[in-house]
DNA sequence: CCCCCCCC
């Protein structure tokens, strides 16, 4: 083997399939010599592996005559031990190159070649021909790393892209779906997985060819011996994976399957408890693991890119007795079926602030359901036994009334039974009601002009608007809406104040047969309780926070909760 | 050669 840098790689333009690559290899001793890269090295071109100024080992070369009688040292193996970045285009002392350009005409003083002088002095006669079968030469050597050879396996932590030879032996733990891509710079698919053995983990991707070759053999989980495949730097900014490189697969890459997998790390997770999430920092990576107490319908979702996308929120429970929202994306989305309230464990969800503390599902995650692991089998019997009728607690504050598992709902009558509102605080409950009856009088008020204010303003009579709160006058004022509502469930009835937006959404405007229309209509209230004086007199007032209609399936199953919740008091009774 | 990880 010799030590050359490549100084320079040309594909020959020709109609020839595959291409071949001519190179310009130095030793530094003022010398040049024209190669030709053995086409089932084309690899290293391609991947832009051999750049000029790499330093490459030529471990087998051959000395060969062309038809027209041209001589041409034909590479047949190398590797790439330095990259053009590392060396700057020199090994040991520098000496200025060669430039002449490297005609590719035997020109080249054969005896100052930089390859070996072994190699040199068996150069061929012109009657010897050499045939470059790249067909012949790389699956062969790529099957040698097939079980039951002796070939040497590598740790996947020891690869690096300076060397092409190396076998490893993983499991998949990670494979995506086919993505195609349409860019500026062309269109293509791809997929991608991630492999694990002892030492580490890599992600490797497959292109195009690659994709048809290799998509269907690769299954999560399995154990494989992968060879010539190309290694590149990671760009950190896209994996969470631990290892500077990413893996590419080529036309000569080989993936066998390995059966004797016992030694090869299945995927291991660290779940961390849900009520653990709250001490968790934001955009952490965490596995988790519980029971899918409710789901979302899927549905489609545009994001500020303009890409369409399924989503579905799930919500699960685990021991610990609290609830978080996990967000599963696209296919996954899709095929998910929370119906039996499976067991849900995700690998490398991400830690959101959103709603205070919500999950979500990325590129990289591992969604699993029902899994064959202890964990789950302890979730399953514990909520099967118990956790379905614990007064879980969410860690997702969720906008939407309806759907909230942290909601406070009671009946109207529970307002005055339990005295709320009396204490230093606002409470806040959730009701389904009915209106019965909304007063149209003094259903607009004047209000203050400033932005976020929406206090009441006093007529000064003189043209001026004063603004107790902002402590201002102002020559203008904004009417707002402010309705008088009479609500009403199975026990009850409340009178309650809606404010601007509230009113809104009761589809109500100035006029009598739209107030009309309200009445009689079911929603689900949120509301503010609290003990107000006015006037000298003391009144507990109920304000609407937020009027949301009602989803009656979910009703329907916390009303059946309840109903389990007081048959297992009974029983515990 | 992708690199999208989203939405409320």
């Amino acid at each position: 083997p010799s030590l050359s840098v490549c100084q320079n790689i040309r594909q020959i333009s020709n109609a020839s399939s595959p291409p071949r690559f001519r190179l310009m290899m130095s030793d530094g001793q003022h010398s040049l010599t024209s190669c030709l890269l053995a086409t089932q090295l084309n690899y290293l071109s391609e991947e832009n592996l051999l750049v000029p100024n790499c330093v490459c080992l030529l471990k087998k070369t051959i000395n060969n005559t062309l038809a027209d009688g041209r001589r041409v040292v034909v590479v047949m193996d190398m590797d790439i031990l330095k990259s053009a970045k590392e060396t700057g285009g020199k090994i040991g002392n520098p000496t200025p190159y060669n430039t002449d350009g490297g005609s590719f005409t035997g020109k080249t003083p054969m005896k100052a070649s930089p390859m070996k002088a072994s190699a040199i002095k068996a150069s061929p006669s012109k009657g010897l021909t050499m045939k470059v079968s790249p067909m012949k030469a790389s699956p062969m050597k790529a099957n040698s790393a097939s079980p039951g050879s002796s070939a040497k396996v590598n740790p996947i932590a020891s690869l690096n892209p300076y060397q092409s030879k190396w076998t490893i032996r993983a499991r998949v733990t990670n494979k995506s779906s086919i993505r195609t891509w349409s860019n500026s710079r062309g269109e293509g698919k791809l997929f991608s997985f991630e492999i694990v053995d002892e030492s580490g983990e890599i992600r490797i991707t497959a292109f195009n060819k690659e994709v048809d070759k290799f998509f269907s053999l690769v299954e999560q989980g399995k154990v494989y011996y992968i060879s010539k495949a190309t290694l590149k730097p990671a760009n950190k900014q896209y994996t969470t994976l631990k290892n500077d490189y990413e893996m590419t697969l080529h036309a000569y890459s080989s993936i066998v399957p390995c059966d004797d997998n016992q030694s090869i790390p299945t995927v291991h997770c660290d779940f961390v408890p849900i009520a653990e999430l709250e001490n968790r920092d934001k955009d952490a990576i965490i596995d988790v693991i519980g029971i899918c107490k409710s789901a979302e319908d899927v549905s489609r979702i545009t994001t500020k890119n303009s890409r369409e996308v399924s989503k579905r929120a799930l919500s699960i429970i685990d021991e610990t007795g609290k609830v978080v929202t996990v967000t599963l994306w696209g296919e996954e989305a899709e095929n998910f079926d929370g119906s039996t309230q499976p067991v849900v464990a995700i690998k490398g969800a991400r830690l959101s602030d959103f709603g205070g503390r919500s999950l979500s599902a990325l590129f990289s995650s591992t969604v699993m359901v029902n899994p064959d692991i202890p964990q789950a089998f302890r979730l399953r019997a514990w909520y099967d036994r118990e956790g379905f009728a614990v007064n879980s607690q969410s860690l997702t504050e969720t906008r939407s009334a309806g759907t909230g598992l942290n909601m406070n709902w009671k009946t109207l009558s529970d307002i005055k039974n339990e005295d709320m509102g009396h204490g230093e605080k606002a409470q806040y409950f959730s009701c389904v009601a009915t209106v019965l009856y909304i007063r149209k009088e003094n259903c607009l008020y004047q209000a203050c002009p400033s932005a976020d204010c929406n206090k009441k303003v006093i007529d000064q009579q003189n043209g001026l608007y004063r603004c107790e709160k902002c402590n201002k006058e102002f020559p203008n004022f904004k009417y707002r809406l402010l309705l008088s509502a009479n609500l009403a469930d199975f026990g009850d009835n409340q009178w309650v104040t809606c404010f601007q937006e509230t009113a809104e959404a009761l589809h109500i405007a100035a006029f009598d047969e739209v107030f009309q229309k309200a009445n009689f209509t079911t929603h689900i209230f949120k509301n503010r309780v609290k003990l107000e004086t006015y006037n000298d007199e003391s009144r507990v007032k109920v304000t609407v926070m937020e009027v949301q209609p009602v989803d009656h399936r979910e009703y329907s199953r916390r009303l059946l909760q309840n109903i389990y919740k007081l048959a297992a008091g009974v029983l515990c009774k």
